[in-house]
DNA sequence: AAGCTGACCTCGC
DNA sequence: GGCGAGGCCAGCT
């Protein structure tokens, strides 16, 4: 069964981050042309879980892991995170000045 | 078919 | 930066 268009292009974003950087829903929805629906792009991740693609690499805009409950354990996303050299302020919130990462 | 839900974003206070 | 309200698309009941 074919891949939607959607489903293909967030694939693709995901799967381009680099190891150590992050990148928002709202990157990744704006860069597939649904910028006002971010919420699309989570559900997308959310059928990805099973798939071999980093999707622990994305952040909701205030760098808060909003999606760290829907992984086997909570503690595997920042735990991968730090692992790739990423900073986390003060609360647990990763530093998009330093880490962030746009699709081009 | 209609309505609710969701790993969100933007706007205003 | 935090809180509340509105809006968006797709999937599920």
């Amino acid at each position: 069964m074919p891949d939607t268009d959607f489903f293909s292009r967030v694939k693709d974003v995901v799967a381009r981050i680099p190891a150590g950087k992050v990148t928002t829903y709202g990157a990744i929805a704006e860069f597939c042309g649904i910028r006002s629906s971010a919420r699309t792009v989570g559900w997308v991740l959310n059928s990805l879980k099973g798939s071999n693609l980093p999707c622990h690499r994305v952040v909701n805009r205030t760098g808060a892991l909003t999606g760290k409950f829907h992984f086997d354990d909570p503690f595997l996303m920042e735990s991968l995170l730090r692992s790739e050299g990423i900073e986390f302020g003060q609360d647990e919130r990763v530093i998009l000045e330093r880490h962030f990462w746009k699709p081009e």
